[in-house]
DNA sequence: TTAAAAGCTCAACCTAACTTTAGCTCAAGG
DNA sequence: CCTTGAGCTAAAGTTAGGTTGAGCTTTTAA
């Protein structure tokens, strides 16, 4: 029986969501590793399947494998990461995300699909009045 | 001299930083339209200019061509569309931005990387509590 | 022990959203 | 008039992010 630890490459496809030829593909751009056994077969961490499940997240936001390559660089290679990690990794993401969003919103101006409001959202001056004070998303940013 | 409402292919480009070819290619299907001149050159409405405009900004938050041409096909079809027409559209807009945004939170739950807190945008008992009080962007939503 | 399910590689194919190329025509300025 | 830039069409090429298929091996469960 293997370590408990490792996971055939069907069972993080269940426990994801993603199809086993899209790992396969994700591996072949680094963005996930695996060992093999005796046989040739893939096995991989179960600290893979957050990895993954980061992967998915990060793609619906919009974000490339290559972009999101780069942010999975600053993990540990050698550990399985830690709820830390996720932290920094994920600061990244919305700080991206919130550049995205402005470059948009600047795009916008003079178009008229989107109330100038909005635009509020990157004024400094109103961050101190808004701290603390509800539900955020997107807005949210030091 | 032409009419002044109508502008070239080029003209059209510079305006909205969108390379012709791309313009030809909306054309192609169906997202803009254009008359020909004697010469069978383009000639574009300005009121392209914020149509155009519209597909760009709606490209960046990840809607496709075909489903921009469906957002379109409430805008009026032998008149200039007005503020209003625009206004509609953008809560469509809107709308669906919402929606996109709440399957990734779906996605993230139990995967860390994002705070769980985000979810109260969805909750509607809070949505009275914030009313009127500070910017908000995908939050904001009838 | 044996059949089926799962895995393997490599190459080809797919869609969206464009760009590029080839071979011409049209329009504007000197 | 003539050149040069802008425009035209149709078809092929490109990139990202995969999927599919062929042909073969390994694992697993009865």
């Amino acid at each position: 029986m293997p370590t408990l630890t490792e996971i055939s490459i069907g069972a993080l496809s269940r426990r994801t969501g993603v199809a086993v030829s899209a790992l396969r593909y994700y591996e072949t751009l680094g963005l996930i590793s695996s060992n093999r056994n005796r046989g040739g077969q893939r096995r991989f961490l179960r600290s893979d399947i957050r990895r993954v499940s980061f992967i998915k997240a990060a793609q619906t936001f919009g974000f490339t494998l290559p972009r999101i390559k780069e942010l999975f660089s600053i993990l540990p290679a050698q550990r399985t990461p830690t709820a830390e990690d996720w932290r920094k990794i994920s600061e990244i993401f919305k700080n991206d995300q919130l550049m995205r969003l402005c470059d948009a919103l600047d795009g916008c101006i003079g178009c008229g699909f989107l109330s100038l409001r909005a635009c509020q959202i990157f004024n400094p001056d109103d961050i101190a009045a808004r701290r603390g004070t509800g539900a955020r998303f997107i807005a949210e940013t030091p």
